[in-house]
DNA sequence: CCTCCACCGGAAAGCCGGGTCA
DNA sequence: TGACCCGGCTTTCCGGTGGAGG
């Protein structure tokens, strides 16, 4: 008995997730928890390809991680399995427009998925539409075009919008149908009027979960996810309401519980508890600094790096005075463009407004007004995202110089 | 109650790279 | 091709200000 305890532990202690795959956002689940009317209104619209009718054009609105994309690619499954059984001959076809973002890739992409050969670049335009048409045209068949996050491509442009919402007056055999995907509410305002009134012959809107919902959709996918008795009881309901917080965002919700099992994992813990969620928000948190850090502007950077380094000799709030003498001996040594202190306050405000720190405009009476500024970040992971910049590669060679004269201006300055 | 610090933050103009149009 | 425009970034200029110290 107690032989066999001690090698279920060794498994089981490395066993959390069963497959981690279902907690990402790629993973399309075959059921889709609080999301029937919209299936059933999208699958009401579709219907008609069944029919050997031209389906409406779609427009579906939402925020992130309301389920739009699944439920879109849920029905296009579903309507393709129905229809080979029907002998109807339904297609849809699936473009992201964040990947897919010009007007010419468009039809390219659309142009090999239908098997013609058309190179990613060099024809004219309307050729590639040519092929495209005729590549439709071929048979008799019903092709639902679905555009992800439409409103990327409308920003480039919407001919071809224009183009393929009136595709259906060229075709003599086949016929197509739009569906756009968009979270961008105001996206119409950039759109040609003709082309809103046939893009969004329907519409259909997906709101935000709130938590109990969160917790069926959870739920359902960690079933499959994780092994038995896993998870810890409070773990789904604490992952839901964090993320209802947020907007009720689904994909929120699905990352939360999955770094929150790998954190377990990591830390060989054979069960996920509350404290690894917790982990796994502020792990989430930092990466997302992180990325926001790397890509920011090289002036803010310096800046940053300043401030780091006011923090790293021990001052906990700073004024943005001492932040600017720091930021200026930082430029000149690394040879680099100093902007004035009216801009560098700009960008202080710009850092506040991304949460990497936070300011308030105080006054110190006899001794002028400032903004205290106190760091809001974990400095490690920032300060080597700041460093991977290879125009301040310098900064961390004379890392002590620099140090050592940043105490002397500071060092002996109030420390807490 | 007044002063005056050390900066805030609005307004406007300059600069620059990219795009458009004849 | 050059003239022109646009929008984003930056500088210049400057009036404004909460409150400690007198």
């Amino acid at each position: 008995m107690d032989e066999t305890n001690i090698f279920e532990n060794i498994l089981n202690s490395k066993k959390i997730f069963r497959n981690r795959d279902v907690l990402r956002h790629s993973y399309t689940p075959d059921y889709l928890p609080h999301r029937k009317s919209q299936i059933e209104a999208l699958a009401s619209i579709l219907v008609s390809a069944l029919k050997g009718e031209t389906p409406s054009n779609v427009l579906i609105y939402g925020k992130t991680g309301t389920g739009k994309t699944a439920t879109v690619r849920f029905v296009g499954k579903e309507l393709e399995k129905y229809s080979i059984r029907k002998n109807a001959r339904c297609y849809m076809h699936y473009l992201n427009c964040e990947i897919i973002d010009t007007q010419y890739r468009v039809l390219a992409t659309l142009a090999k998925v239908l098997g013609r050969n058309v190179p990613m670049t060099g024809w004219p335009t309307d050729q590639v539409y040519e092929e495209v048409r005729m590549a439709i045209d071929e048979r008799e068949q019903t092709i639902i075009i679905v555009l992800d996050e439409i409103d990327k491509l409308v920003k480039k442009g919407d001919d071809v919008l224009y183009s393929l919402s009136r595709i259906n007056s060229d075709l003599q055999r086949a016929k197509v149908s739009l569906i756009g995907i968009t979270n961008d509410l105001k996206f119409k305002n950039f759109l040609d009027p003709r082309v809103i009134s046939s893009l969004s012959e329907e519409e259909i809107i997906f709101p935000p979960y709130n938590a109990e919902q969160l917790q069926d959709i959870l739920a359902q996918r960690a079933e499959l996810a994780f092994y038995e008795n896993v998870l810890d009881d409070e773990v789904i309901p604490y992952c839901a309401a964090l993320a209802a917080q947020e907007h009720g965002d689904a994909r929120k919700a699905l990352d939360l519980l999955r770094v929150s099992g790998e954190i377990a994992e990591r830390d060989g813990d054979d069960t996920v508890t509350r404290e690894h969620v917790r982990k796994a928000v502020k792990k989430i948190e930092c990466d997302h600094v992180v990325e926001v850090v790397r890509t920011l502007p090289t002036q803010n950077k310096i800046l940053l790096y300043g401030m780091i380094l006011l923090s790293s000799i021990g001052r906990k709030k700073f004024t943005t005075g001492e932040v600017y003498t720091v930021y200026k001996s930082l430029c000149k040594r690394i040879g680099i463009d100093v902007l004035t202190q009216r801009r560098i306050s700009d960008l202080i405000s710009e850092l506040d407004m991304l949460g990497i720190l936070n300011s308030i405009v105080i006054s110190k009476g006899r001794y002028g007004r400032t903004r205290e500024i106190r760091l809001d970040i974990p400095v490690e992971p920032v300060k080597e995202a700041i460093l991977e910049d290879y125009r301040l590669q310098l900064l961390s060679k004379s890392e002590n110089i620099i140090k050592s004269t940043t105490l002397d201006l500071f060092g002996t300055g109030s420390v807490f």
